[in-house]
DNA sequence: TTATTGTATTTTGTATACAAGAAAATACAA
DNA sequence: TTGTATTTTCTTGTATACAAAATACAATAA
């Protein structure tokens, strides 16, 4: 199994501490997708009681990242070719909607923002640290989601864009791929700077196509 | 508070039967937004101890049903104007994408189906029981939601048609909204049927703008 | 060999005990 | 009366104990 270990913050509850390492390790794959997560073994490893443990399953399960079977105990959730076909088809309806929301409305400051998340993304590529990459891309994009407006957009988008990092972890790490997302994202300032919608549209379809056909690839591979 | 009561099943976990009481207690409005909810509290109601209904919170915190404050607990989620605003939106959004996946796509079973779930929930509004016009009206829009084949989009669509609920059982009382629901079920599946898409999307907007239209005036009745 | 039964072990489910933090009540001084 | 300590009470957070179910596995019979 993963080998974690937690990063106390004398403040938060416990649960919450060991529902993100958790979440964290499942997000990257260092909990594998089918492996049992056995409450004791758990907190052996993690130094705390079962209590925790247990709600933070509970949590994971709410989200879809653990699938609990009464009196069998969970385990991390699988994902399968067809899962991702049906969260990009989600991601793609969400994503129009939120260029719906976003071109020809996003004000000058708010554009700098989108740029300047931009700018740091390609730092964080230069530099090479794929969780940093994986941070800055999520944050590029929820710049934008925030501009929406419409939290709860944001947090669908979120949460939908979290659950396929478990697989974007692995194809961040060729360059070549980097390269092209870093294309990606610029066409899509552009786009939104120009303020016309069906622009923003096919840069937005263009960067979700390329990363599902990548993604695939990937789970393809895993199989 | 509500007057809460369990409805035990033998081989479901208590967290289980705990996290839909509370569940359907605060999308029902018994449990009223804001309201506290206190372990000991709950626990004493329901006549279990605290570990069930520490669970079930987390589970109802991750659906966004409740909000808990470290060392403070946690309590019932208030919803505003605005958040139905914005839940609207993305429904309108995910319904779309339910609509490109079924014009034209349904086989006449499936059509079939969709007929009798429309006539069982006529006959709910003449039976008057509103709990069971709620369900009803509930599994009419799940039949098309699972006609797509989409899962991750079926399961989203029912988290926030649930979340709306919490406030569709007012306006579903009155009778002269009901018989308009019904015109506008006939006609979404009237144009399912003929397999047009911009017949469907038109009938799927009508429907959910007058839906959204009642359940802000009962938001703005509320405050 | 294959099923089946019984037993030991593991694991989850639930209750409870105790610690610690937050809120409320009380006491006291200005 | 108002403001501030101080104590008390309430509530949450965590650990642990025990019960009950599931599983693994060996012994037995077909």
């Amino acid at each position: 199994m993963a080998n974690l270990e937690l990063v106390i913050n004398d403040y938060l509850p416990l649960r919450d501490v060991v529902y993100q390492t958790l979440r964290n390790a499942i997000l990257k794959g260092e909990l594998k997708p089918g492996e049992r997560l056995m409450e004791m073994k758990l907190a052996g490893k993690l130094g705390v009681s079962r209590t925790p443990i247990r709600e933070a399953i509970r949590m994971l399960e709410q989200e879809g990242l653990a699938i609990t079977i009464p009196r069998h105990g969970a385990q991390v959730a699988k994902m399968t070719q067809k899962d991702m076909d049906d969260v990009y088809e989600v991601r793609r309806a969400l994503e129009t909607l939120a260029m719906k929301y976003v071109s020809g409305n996003m004000t000058t400051e708010q554009i700098a923002d989108l740029r300047y998340a931009e700018k740091v993304f390609e730092e964080a590529v230069a530099d090479g640290d794929s969780d940093k990459i994986e941070q800055k891309d999520t944050e590029f994009h929820m710049v934008i989601y925030e501009a929406t407006g419409n939290m709860r957009l944001g947090s669908i988008m979120t949460t939908i864009s979290e659950q396929l990092s478990r697989y974007r972890w692995a194809y961040l790490l060729h360059h070549k791929q980097l390269k092209q997302v870093i294309d990606e994202h610029r066409a899509l300032v552009d786009a939104i700077e120009s303020g016309d919608y069906e622009k923003c549209l096919k840069a937005t379809m263009d960067h979700l196509n390329s990363q599902e056909e990548i993604i695939k690839e990937v789970i393809k591979a895993n199989n």
